[in-house]
DNA sequence: CGCAGTCTAGCAC
DNA sequence: GTGCTAGACTGCG
């Protein structure tokens, strides 16, 4: 579970109107299981997982999680959904894939140089 | 476009 | 308790 956890901290960590991404959260975690990282957003966050240092209060924001590419991959709520979300947070979304995508990207190792 | 790599969670035995 | 399958991904051919 600890995996699950540190996703959700990670994820948490984003500020509003930013986005991440799938990769950067597994290399934050310094491993390559991408997949994990989606999988664990995917079932344990949107059941809430009041324990240790996670709040209920301060739920998983899974929808500013999006793909390497900027894309919305993912989420069974619905990418539509997701897409509406992170246009209200400020993040202009285009067909599913974000405009402002590397403006709103968070990284945490602080700044990524194209 | 299709296959391989990586990790966790769930189900079956 | 151990083993196999599936999955919100990414990278290479």
């Amino acid at each position: 579970m600890r995996f699950s956890e540190k996703v959700w901290q990670l994820c948490r960590k984003v500020p509003k109107g930013k986005v991440t991404t799938y990769k950067e959260i597994a290399a934050a975690m310094k491993t390559k299981a991408y997949r994990a990282v989606g999988n664990a957003l995917n079932r344990n966050p949107m059941t809430l997982f009041a324990k240790g240092s996670i709040q209920k209060r301060d739920i998983v924001p899974c929808h500013r999680v999006v793909g390497s590419d900027g894309s919305l991959v993912g989420f069974a709520r619905g990418l539509g959904k997701k897409a509406e979300m992170l246009r209200k947070e400020g993040i202009k979304v285009k067909n599913n894939k974000l405009v402002n995508f590397e403006e709103a990207l968070y990284t945490y190792y602080g700044k990524r140089k194209v």
